[in-house]
DNA sequence: ATAGTTTTGTATCATTGGTTACAAAAATGT
DNA sequence: ACATTTTTGTAACCAATGATACAAAACTAT
């Protein structure tokens, strides 16, 4: 049964008021799908060519990596969708499979159906495409952070983000470990690297507050 | 000069009539601009609030750390568009710097006039969401390729993407050079590493050739 | 306070890849 | 066919980082 409350809080639909967006399921054919826990909802591998929306619940997405082992990927929950940057685009196929993690309700739109919604309302189509353009974002982000070769460049740059224009004193939420995961790189290599960079007088350490002594060195560093 | 034949065969206006879309360009606003050879036509970081095509020539996109030392993305041809993925989402700035790479004529569209053709013509619409979803499908690929530690890592992934599931042997359409500034590494590099896999069995080596000598222990390689 | 746990600092050694240089091989132009 | 340019193979050396191990310091719970 589609429940036009709950996913009115989709990222899709957010923002259109609930008889607008029931007058918009009126006019386009969707369906409701119900899956047990563990059930396969979607094969890694096949054509992708409905939205699918989980209205209820939650399921995981895995990935089959070159040996054939599965690698979870992510949970995701109601009320998202699925593969939004799979629906158009060169390769529709689903890069994942996904299974339910408990009683989960899917809604299904085909893509055709799909299209005639953002049609027919320019906040679907505004938000579907700042959704994509914002997890194309989200990767390029990511691409420039890997750009960086040296574990101290990668801090210089994590450090001045982070210090924006005026503070000198950076406070970490997170330990040496989760921020060493973060530059992918191995702890005692992070560690090093900010050893040598208090050496070097650019910055100061005291546990997880750290000082930005060299401002313009640390730019250096990046050039 | 805006030349309706070229662009018809982009991927935005694939598909639609000449005279439609010289009709639907009537309706709106738009510019073009020539470039000569390294001219650079948008610096990374710039604000992004028009829609690019290239009519004419060719430009590259790269990716720029603070010293304006850069890591190549890709190439971009006549009749393709540009940051289609930055137009719209959370963060609208260009992540990449653009340059000729030879005479380019450069079409400009603003982006609320690019948003009157989405909504004039259900065919763009189909054809930019296609485009802006093979932008994160490609942008997704690249990270995984950088996710990659090591650059044998990255040339048995490369030839195992291209092989497929039967190919033994792989022709490469690029050469060292060119395959080194992808993976990001130098070309001394990436011949030392080619060799050793070489020496190990893994592949055989012709020219521009590659053939894979045994799969089973390419797909170790990335465990 | 004390014991146990987590986080951090540091050291050693092996591996990877960057840098540079040069020669051989192949491609290209005349 | 020859000269020139581009591409490829290889080597020596060095810097950066990974792997591993262990101790010190800081936190946490009792």
């Amino acid at each position: 049964m589609l429940q036009i409350q709950l996913i009115s809080q989709s990222p899709i639909f957010r923002g259109i008021p609930e008889e607008e967006l029931a007058s918009l399921f009126g006019q386009i054919h969707s369906q409701v799908k119900t899956y047990q826990k563990n059930d396969l909802i979607v094969t890694g591998g096949e054509i992708c060519d409905r939205l699918l929306i989980v209205q209820r619940g939650s399921v995981k997405a895995e990935m089959t990596d070159y040996s054939g082992k599965t690698i979870k990927i992510e949970d995701i929950e109601a009320p998202r969708p699925l593969a939004t940057a799979f629906l158009f685009g060169k390769d529709n196929r689903f890069p994942v499979s996904v299974s339910a993690n408990n009683q989960v309700e899917i809604i299904s739109i085909h893509k055709e159906e799909f299209v005639k919604m953002l049609q027919l309302n320019s906040l679907i189509l505004n938000n579907y495409l700042n959704a994509i353009s914002s997890r194309a974002q989200f990767l390029s982000e990511k691409l420039k952070f890997l750009s960086f070769k040296t574990i101290k460049q990668k801090i210089a740059h994590f450090l001045l983000e982070k210090a924006g224009d005026r503070l000198l004193t950076v406070e970490m939420q997170q330990s040496q470990e989760q921020l060493a995961e973060m530059f992918g790189v191995v702890r005692p290599s992070l560690a090093r690297a900010l050893g040598e960079m208090v050496q070097d007088g650019l910055i100061e350490t005291q546990r997880r507050s750290i000082r930005i002594l060299d401002k313009n060195r640390m730019n250096q560093l990046l050039k």
